[in-house]
DNA sequence: AAATTCTAGTTGTATATACAACCATATACA
DNA sequence: TGTATATGGTTGTATATACAACTAGAATTT
């Protein structure tokens, strides 16, 4: 029912930041003040400021204070998704074409790039996922055997590389690069473009708590496929 | 010097969780639980496992327990920053070309964007930014001149729109959309590209307490430009 | 004048306690 | 049998208290 005290500080701070009167570099009151200020033991009052901390838009430092935080990058929360998740909850029809599925020695470069030795053996998949029979991303992907032996054997229709991965190692870590990109001729037929169309990659490094489970490469026709991101305090 | 309990308490949970001892929608122990377990008072029990909520790694239910998530959507902070920071962050030059600074009608279109009534007067900027002399972002706003007056009047060589605007209007919400598109040819020619280049395009719509601010349309050369983001537990 | 020590204020950690709200199950009753 | 009611366990909120670690500036000493 009622709203709880230490919200009540939390947005009394929160609207003073987003209003103006409080500006990055400002000192906001200390747990003392605003237990006086509201009337409430300390504990209350440093949940308040503590939320604020962990969301980021205070700074607090012991001996010192807590003040409005500076940087406060504009950052969307991009998440990077499961493919058959996305196109299912959209409500279209789902599937995949299976390419390449084999064992590869790594070269120099992609063993660097997981961590193990060149020439050592990687699986690497080539996937194409479809939307409503329409092609909407090319998979490329190696994977570190050691984390997820029985990579090759799954039956990628039924469950995506990345939900499989997710399972037997469960993920820690990602890096993500996104550019833009012209595909060759091989990608672009299999993914129904034309020549020299602009594409949407995504370049993915995954870790699991055991080291790096996999390196992925996802290319979106640039006209079928977009990220949104919508960000909020 | 010694961790502190909760953090112990916390990472003894979170271990379990990545090495799959714990999958999602298992259930781990409750803070009287772990008081017992870890000699410790509930408060710093509870303390761990609200850390971990807070992280989206528990949900928690009044009544029933603590549980593993079960989406732990792969997602990564996308920071989407001031160009100029960036650029002196990387230790190059940086420098701007206005190409357009005017007051325009909204078109219908524009009017819906910003919430404002169709033909009401509207900021227009049209700004190319470089790095080391090499253009690398085309930056197209419209601002609301309701919530960001002096806007005309500004220096876009010594402070950027954005920057400008987060300090007149703290922004509270922000929404992306990134493509990869083709350029035409005027923008092209500004960006010293060819036509017909692929280019990296965000879309950004910014709201302060008082309402929408600023729609921005961004483009990157492809070749010159990539978003990168790092996610971690 | 310079270096050191002290002090007041701040955040960080931790405990013990109390009550409210909620859920599932077991029990008692009609 | 079916419906209330009680019970135990869970998380949520809030208080009062204690001590540690850190910072800046004032007071003291050299």
């Amino acid at each position: 029912m009622s709203t709880p005290r230490f919200i009540i500080i939390k947005n009394f701070i929160e609207d003073k930041i987003n209003a103006g009167e409080l500006t990055p570099g400002d000192r906001v009151p200390s747990e003392n003040e605003l237990c006086q200020q509201f009337s409430v033991s300390r504990m209350t009052a440093r949940r308040a400021l503590q939320s604020l901390n962990d969301e980021g838009l205070l700074i607090r430092t012991p001996g010192l204070g807590s003040f409005v935080a500076k940087h406060r990058p504009i950052s969307t929360l991009l998440e990077v998704r499961n493919i058959a998740d996305e196109v299912h909850e959209r409500g279209n029809s789902y599937s995949a074409k299976i390419i390449t599925m084999a064992e590869v020695e790594a070269s120099s470069q992609q063993a660097a790039m997981l961590n193990v030795a060149a020439g050592a053996i990687l699986y690497h998949s080539v996937i194409v996922h479809f939307e409503e029979e329409i092609p909407v991303q090319w998979e490329d992907r190696l994977v570190n055997p050691a984390l997820a032996a029985d990579y090759l054997k799954q039956d990628f229709n039924t469950i995506t590389p990345n939900a499989y991965l997710s399972k037997v190692a469960p993920l820690t870590e990602a890096s993500h690069k996104i550019e833009a990109t012209l595909v060759d001729q091989t990608i672009a037929s299999k993914l129904h473009i034309e020549t020299r169309s602009p594409c949407l990659q995504i370049s993915r490094r995954t870790w699991s708590a055991a080291g790096i489970v996999s390196i992925a490469t996802l290319i979106h026709p640039g006209d079928r496929y977009c990220l949104g991101g919508h960000w909020k305090i």
